[in-house]
RNA sequence: GCGGCGGUGGCGAAACCGGUAAACGCGACGGCCUCAAAAGCCGUUGUCCGCAAGGGCUUGCGGGUUCGAGUCCCGCCCGCCGCACCA
């Protein structure tokens, strides 16, 4: 055995620096072909410290991948970039007064050392951080854009506010009624924003979803998400005030099952329905409580239902009842119209409300097994009215809703759960949105060659209830673009979620500064072919960035209508002791110690074999130390058969030979097919790890032809997972460099077998195996398993009722 | 509560279409090499009974379909994730 030593910190560099120097990951637009590009894409990383283990998973998950295509004719574009604006570098500025522009930076310089250190196939040359004037200029052209549509706009709005991080949040920011940055709970404030009109977009994006390969539990979260109801809006109308209140319901069918009727406190008639009634005192005082009530506070579904009667009435359009009007915490402003009518023999939480207020419950669905109220199921309708009893519920709803139509008092419609996007954030360290308010104006949006408008520095960064962006009075005042009088700029920011919601387009043509992209060098490489990134982020950056490019097209300014046509969602790493990793826990893995002392090829190999990629798997240092191994016993097999006479693999191969060229398509054969959009790097590192098993047992048996093909193949086949490792060998065993190769392909007549091992059963229990040969009729499988000694024994004395032969698996006999 | 995913050796896992359960790796045990150790190489390793030959049992639990079920169907239990007073 050659005494070499397996040495990563040599190899590594080498191939890095020839990687580098020949710009090997580099494509050029002017050469696309539009049937052979891939555009492979992982999510762009947050700069903040150092890269950590995850970071580590995505970009090897996403290299093996994009060489793999690579190698199988595919040009690939795989570039990397910086999501670089966002609240923990502003915190970190107000505790230490450094800028967030120097320690974002230096956090960028630690990701690019190690990511190079890591020898991630990037196309370097598009490479940006979206806090860069020449990125964000374009981020605000196309806020431009989008306002100019309509699909910007102002107003005022209960908005979800974090105190501690003084700044508003999208309601996709608040988790569990606290704020998703830092855990402070959540307040409800009146506040004019700014946001996107997404909702337009509710329908195509609830359909598209249909059309691109993204894992099913994320499109579930996404319909989830976009909540789409279909019902009917019903008018109740209250006569002592004039007023007509209408109501969202899913369930028209239950109509005649009203008994009374719920506005949410935040309802802005609710003052004005409790006057002169002498209810005002109690409402008010209800009222107060339930707004300064936390969201957490009101937010459960268990919680008791409370609320006040209002004094007043509403008349049920379909029979005139009277019911009386209430206000209670369990309605939400923000859903439907803020108003329900309350069917407590059909709805649980009407039911609650009903039993804790003493009013009427009625049944007008019958239920077939007998269910006692609340029944929020199927079934004919009594109760009702002659018209309708009798019909199943179902039919009687559409019934219902063309009664109402006809009437005037209803009609069929869709609520959605999602809410536009609010996009403004009081805070420092974002993107500026491009527009002034001038008094004789309004809001006027800066013109296009006067952008980008810069961040300005400032020297405090801390927020007071408004943008730190207020105090620079140089940069806030300035001159209307319409009549040149006096104006100021606005001085919120943009959400981040804005910055990453096209950055996957900018790639594309990343040097462009004439314009964000050609549309023509766009079209050649959108959509994503395939994008790979953290399930944490299946709802709002993957909904946002699906609405900025239909948005987008619809403009006719680029036209791919879905950014990702396949998304892959990688597992977490999770610590040694299987839990997830956080420093107070103390079981953080960082990468670089690892690549350092093992080599980025370990590192890498070992992430893709834990376990299923898209599964949570736990670092384990022996594992690495057994992956480490592997590849040190592959380096060893190449010096070895480096020095063996230089011949060509047998072409008529026999004994040791054949077994061992046999493996070797076999192994070609499965890293393919594991490879192949299944991302199934586990199963293909061990096919690999088996070829060299056999290469090392069948060492003194087989001949350097076959030897040299088979190491040379385990060099090829390993190369997406440790390149440097993989180009190595592969030149020491052919001369020629594994990345310019074609992907190998299996030779058939060597993956079929003479002969195979035929299982032998009785009554479905294996009893003994024969071997067999490959072209057995399913007759002579019978007769040879029936032969088999074990079989014969057991067949002596009893009668085969059946036999079930498999040909290519086994023989059952049935006795 | 609703939706999704999962439960297989001591551990990470494999079995892609209903056809040999446990590939590959870790750990453990044994052997070779060595003055010795490290490294390396070669074995054994689901579990129970048995000296062995061999046999029984085994994929969270209980049923079912089938010649045959980790895989399909029905009913449970447990874990993780998302949403949650959304009318």
């Amino acid at each position: 055995m050659a005494e070499a030593r397996y040495d990563p910190t040599r190899i590594e560099p080498k191939w890095q620096a020839v990687w580098a120097k020949e710009r090997t990951w580099e494509v050029r637009n002017e050469d696309v072909e539009p049937d052979r590009k891939s555009y492979v894409l992982e999510m762009l990383p947050y700069p903040s410290g150092e890269p950590h283990i995850g970071h580590l998973k995505v970009y090897s998950v996403g290299d093996a991948n994009a060489h793999f295509l690579r190698r199988r004719g595919r040009q690939v574009l795989h570039p990397m970039g910086y999501d670089a604006f966002g609240l923990p570098a502003e915190n970190h500025a107000i505790r230490t007064g450094v800028h967030p522009r120097e320690s974002t930076d230096s956090s960028i310089a630690a990701f690019q050392r190690q990511m190079r250190s890591w020898g991630i196939s990037i196309d370097w040359t598009r490479e940006f951080g979206t806090h860069e004037p020449r990125y964000y200029r374009w981020t605000q052209w196309i806020f431009l854009e989008l306002y100019e549509r309509g699909l910007a706009y102002r107003k005022e709005a209960a908005v979800k506010w974090c105190p501690n991080d003084q700044t508003v949040l999208a309601n996709e920011q608040v988790i569990d009624g606290h704020c998703e940055r830092c855990g402070h709970g959540v307040e409800v404030r009146q506040l004019e924003q700014w946001f996107f009109r997404i909702t337009d977009y509710a329908d195509r994006l609830l359909d598209d979803l249909d059309a691109i390969a993204w894992p099913e539990h994320v499109k579930t979260m996404q319909r989830n998400w976009i909540g789409r109801s279909e019902g009917a809006e019903v008018t109740f109308s209250c006569g002592s005030l004039g007023v007509d209140y209408p109501v969202f319901t899913t369930r028209p069918d239950t109509l005649f099952g009203a008994t009374f009727f719920v506005i949410a406190p935040e309802h802005p008639d609710v003052m004005r329905l409790a006057a002169g009634t002498g209810q005002e005192d109690e409402v008010l005082s209800y009222v107060n409580h339930a707004l300064t009530e936390s969201a957490e506070e009101r937010g459960s579904a268990e919680a008791p239902k409370t609320g006040v009667f209002l004094g007043r009435t509403v008349t049920n359009p379909v029979n005139g009842e009277e019911i009386p009007m209430y206000v209670a915490d369990y309605v939400l402003m923000e859903y439907g119209t803020g108003a329900i009518m309350a069917v407590p023999g059909h709805d649980a939480r009407d039911f609650a409300f009903a039993e804790a207020h003493d009013l009427p419950i009625r049944r007008v669905v019958s239920s077939p097994q007998g269910e006692e109220l609340p029944y929020p199921g199927d079934g004919p309708l009594v109760g009702s009215h002659p018209d309708f009893d009798g019909l199943h519920n179902r039919e009687a709803l559409d019934r219902i809703v063309e009664w109402l139509d006809r009437e005037g008092r209803g009609h069929a419609t869709v609520s959605y759960r999602l809410r536009d996007w609010l996009l403004s954030r009081q805070r420092y360290w974002g993107c500026p949105i491009p527009v002034v308010h001038c008094e004789r104006c309004g809001v006027v949006p800066v013109p296009r060659a006067e952008l980008p408008v810069e961040l300005p520095d400032v020297s405090d960064y801390a927020p007071r209830g408004r943008s730190p962006l207020a105090a620079a009075e140089d940069w806030v005042n300035t001159t209307c673009p319409e009549c040149a009088g006096p104006a100021r700029r606005e001085t919120d920011t943009m959400d981040t979620f804005v910055d990453s919601s096209w950055y996957f387009l900018r790639y594309c043509d990343a040097q462009n500064d004439e314009a964000a992209w050609d549309p023509a060098v766009l079209d050649r490489w959108m959509n994503v072919d395939q994008y790979i990134g953290g399930v944490e982020h299946a709802i709002l950056h993957l909904m946002y960035a699906r609405f900025f490019c239909k948005a987008l097209a619809d403009s006719g300014l680029q036209g791919a209508e879905e950014p990702f046509a396949a998304l892959f969602t990688q597992g977490m790493v999770l610590g040694p002791d299987s839990q997830k990793m956080s420093k107070s826990r103390g079981n953080v893995v960082s990468p670089a110690p690892y690549v350092e002392r093992f080599g980025a090829d370990t590192a890498r190999t070992y992430i893709c074999f834990m376990g299923p990629p898209d599964q949570d798997a736990a670092w384990s240092d022996e594992s690495v130390e057994g992956v480490h191994r592997f590849l040190a016993r592959l380096h060893r097999l190449a010096l070895d058969v480096a020095e063996l006479s230089d011949d060509a693999a047998p072409a008529a191969p026999e004994g040791a030979d054949l077994a061992l060229l046999r493996k070797a398509h076999w192994a070609i054969e499965k890293v393919t097919q594991d490879l192949d959009g299944r991302f199934a790097f586990n199963t293909a590192i061990a096919a690999i790890m088996e070829l060299v098993n056999d290469s090392y047992r069948l060492r003194e048996d087989a001949g350097p032809g076959a030897r040299r093909f088979a190491a040379a193949t385990a060099a090829s086949l390993v190369f997406p997972f440790a390149p440097h490792l993989g180009s190595e060998a592969y030149e020491r065993l052919t001369g020629a460099r594994v990345w310019e190769e074609p992907w190998p392909e299996a030779d058939p007549a060597l993956l079929e077998a003479d002969s195979y091992e035929l299982v032998c059963q009785v009554n479905g229990k294996v009893r003994d195996r024969v071997q067999v040969p490959s072209d057995a009729p399913r007759e002579e499988l019978e007769e040879l398993a029936r032969a088999a000694p074990r079989i014969a024994a057991l067949l002596a004395g009893a009668s085969v009722r059946k036999a079930i032969v498999v040909p290519g698996r086994l023989v059952n006999f049935v006795v």
